[in-house]
DNA sequence: ACAAAAGTGTTAAGACTACACCCATGA
DNA sequence: TCATGGGTGTAGTCTTAACACTTTTGT
């Protein structure tokens, strides 16, 4: 069998790109960033922003290289993985790109700066963009739905919900990244003995801040641990909030 | 922004290529299969079996023909998916090539079938392939720790174990997976009790195996689900056995 | 004082650990 | 009958869900 069969060719026509799936939480919607594409293939439609990995570069550098295109990212914290990649023939109408998609999380960042490909550069609501009629290009939106169930995943066992924070935080504010992502509300209590108490998730800074209305909380950074364990379970909302405390007492 | 900067390559001589771990369990070891390369570079060295992947056809399907083609496997249940990309510059001598890695996961699986490019397929502990002296050729030595650790870890939280088991097969049979994977000894009672009431993990035959010595055990067959929630914890070896406390009744 | 959010306390339900102990079979 | 592994029962511990309640601020 090793001889007869019609040999692979070794070598074809192909491109290698990465594409980047950048998340942050704005407001009360998880939120991915998008480029408006600046030349056909799907002229004027959405797409996640990404590249081609030059001849020298690894694939984890050529992506850090194309989110710092796009986001202008300096040294903040911020989370970069791999996701997977996609490769299928006839993805991309110009010829075979095989994609190495990546996830970024971050703090709300700043305005987006266009990118090379880019004519401009936004940020929209996940849910919105996943819609059919939303008409991501390419693959897109099996990359995007991917990678909001990798990040919902990820955020029950690890730690890196502190990627959405800017440094520092309450316990509420990650709260919130929690909410918003899993898209069910979670008992206040419940979540800060949880966190507070897994080792290392947070760092207290001795500091708090004060908002418009309530008691100040306590500020703190990220605690270097990467993981939770036991689990951070989704199962575990609370469907009926503002029903709030004192139906009955004693 | 998009005649100015330094246009990246868009197209560069690059290969792409599948490479698979295929784990089984034999004996009392994780065992990877490898293959003896048969030519250039590292002609005599041992490396993870895989190819070019075909003009024509997508990466899952690449991932899947090769898997065939050095397995010889036919509708038996296997577990394969998508691992991750590598694709450092200099990780193979001849040239830019990216590859992607899969995983996949079946029951002891008849003596393997030299494929194109291999001299020889032979089973590997992956004790003894991870060391650093084994000297497995290109990246393939990270490429299987991640292996590893991905399988580890997925043991926890997904049913894919029963991938390990040819059907039927006993809660014995399923634990000596986890055993062997893990690198612990499990506590027979409350594995099994974990196990069968996961719903969807084990659906019963009614049928019974009996070995050499002991009690007939009853036989399973995998029951569907996917997911085990909460997870069964690595955590909870039982180093010591036979220690002996007597806190429980008599 | 009141509203609102932060933070603590408590109880009951559920899951897990560490065993003791019984069951079914071959030798 | 004994050895061996299969399988059940259970007490104590740990974790969580639910929610009452106290604290601290701005208005």
């Amino acid at each position: 069998m090793t001889h007869s069969a019609p040999p692979a060719v070794p070598r074809f026509p192909v491109s290698v790109t990465v594409d980047l799936v950048i998340f942050t939480v704005r407001d009360d919607a998880l939120h991915v960033l998008l480029v408006e594409r600046g030349k056909e293939p799907f002229l004027g439609g959405s797409a996640l922003p990404g590249g081609y990995v030059r001849p020298d570069e690894g694939l984890d550098e050529a992506a850090l290289r194309e989110l710092r295109e796009e986001t202008g990212l300096d040294g903040g914290r911020l989370h970069l993985e791999q996701l997977r990649s996609y490769g299928d023939p006839g993805r991309d109408p110009r010829g075979r790109v095989i994609t190495v998609a990546y996830l970024a999380l971050g703090p709300d960042l700043p305005a987006p700066v266009a990118g090379t490909d880019a004519a401009r550069a936004f940020w929209a609501p996940v849910g919105e963009a996943l819609r059919a009629d939303f008409g991501l290009s390419f693959d897109h939106g099996s990359i995007l739905a991917d990678a909001v169930e990798r990040a919902r995943s990820k955020l029950e066992y690890t730690t890196v919900a502190t990627s959405f924070c800017r440094e520092p935080f309450t316990v509420s504010d990650l709260r919130h990244v929690y909410e918003v992502i899993w898209g069910i509300a979670l008992d206040p209590s419940n979540f800060r003995r949880k966190v507070t108490r897994t080792a290392g998730f947070l760092e207290p800074t001795g500091e708090r801040r004060t908002s418009e209305t309530g008691r100040p909380a306590a500020l703190y950074r990220f605690g270097g641990a990467a993981v939770m364990s036991p689990p951070l379970l989704r199962s575990g909302d609370i469907a009926g909030r503002g029903a709030g405390g004192g139906s009955g007492r004693g």
